[in-house]
DNA sequence: TTTCATCTACCTACTAGTAGGAAGCCAAAC
DNA sequence: GTTTGGCTTCCTACTAGTAGGTAGATGAAA
């Protein structure tokens, strides 16, 4: 039995994947799963707090799935692999075609303060993941860094949002791919 | 003596780099340049009109920048780095700090057809002129590329466009550089 | 005399958000 | 064991404000 403001918060995603902060109304998400705008407004009595809940709820999932990916695979070049083909699965069955971060990070000069300040700290935590799968690569002779490990992490992290905007521009799924793997395969040791 | 219209679009395109397609309104407009709503509609009928007018000239300018700094400077090299120290110090000094279309290629999924067509348009005039130069670079031995110009042109554009998103979600003019230009660097043959 | 740019005045649809009430549930009081 | 009272959830009905867009008049310029 799932609740009604996971229910709220499940609908208001992919409108915000769609199109941003401003891209969904109470109404839109009224008519998804047949309640009033004003039983919206109970769970979540204002729009900030809202889209704040769906932000820390994206984080939470986020913590546990990289977490959970990081138990799964011993070396740190199958998680980065693992980490990649995530968002190019998501990507290439529509299912989440757009971190939800991303798409908020490009609206951070009209979002309320407490959105704003919550898409920045999923920044950092991704940001400071990649660097420690990095870090760890390197230690283990795995990757060859040209950076520091959080430099590393941020052109990493760079690419794989570039490379989710390109594929929406282009409406290929394909480009994400074409533009993350040979990023990915740079820091290979083995590759040069 | 500018045109009424160009002072339209002179304001609305801020307004649409803080906050996309959705983030701004006629009244917006009306409000900062002293002319009721109705006469904006006079020159712009639809506010999709108005978007695609918007991105038409935006890409015409780009077009325009872009020869302009391949007759100012000879080699590939200088291009790509003054291609990226212009966004830079637009970043830096915040008079243009994201790309017009970069944040409508977030909106792709609910912008009117006939914008997201333009926005598509000005992703592959980029990466047509980035490869290109790329390829100039390539054959006169200042690039080593791992990649078809192509896909190096697609990888060096979202780069750009995720050092956008990541220096405005960290709230930092630092970030763009700090992942661009080890980018650039990782190009050039005297590098290694 | 037509065309252009702007105006006032208005429209409908939608925005987030509020007030107040009805129904159901659950636990404590009688 | 039933009643009471509070809590949760959802509802109808509403608000003030904003969205994009229109009709028609005015005045100036060509």
């Amino acid at each position: 039995m799932i609740s009604t403001s996971e229910k709220i918060l499940d609908v208001a995603q992919p409108l915000i994947v769609a199109g941003g902060y401003n891209g969904f109304s109470y109404a839109d998400i009224s008519d998804a799963i047949g309640i009033r705008k004003a039983s919206i407004h109970h769970h979540f009595p204002t729009k900030a707090e809202l889209v704040s809940a769906l932000v820390d709820r994206y984080r939470q999932q986020t913590e546990r799935g990289l977490k959970s990916l990081q138990e799964q695979f011993a070396s740190p070049t199958d998680q980065l692999q693992a980490y990649v083909n995530f968002w190019q699965a998501c990507i290439g069955d529509a299912s989440l075609p757009f971190c939800v971060c991303a798409m908020l990070a490009g609206e951070m000069p009209m979002l309320p303060d407490e959105v704003a300040s919550r898409v920045r700290a999923h920044f950092h935590h991704l940001a400071g993941w990649l660097s420690s799968v990095l870090q760890a690569g390197a230690e283990q002779h795995l990757f060859r860094l040209d950076q520091r490990p959080h430099e590393e992490a941020q052109m990493l992290m760079a690419s794989v949002h570039g490379a989710m905007l390109s594929a929406r521009a282009f409406a290929d799924p394909g480009v994400f791919a074409a533009i993350v793997k040979p990023q990915l395969a740079r820091l290979l040791v083995a590759e040069r």
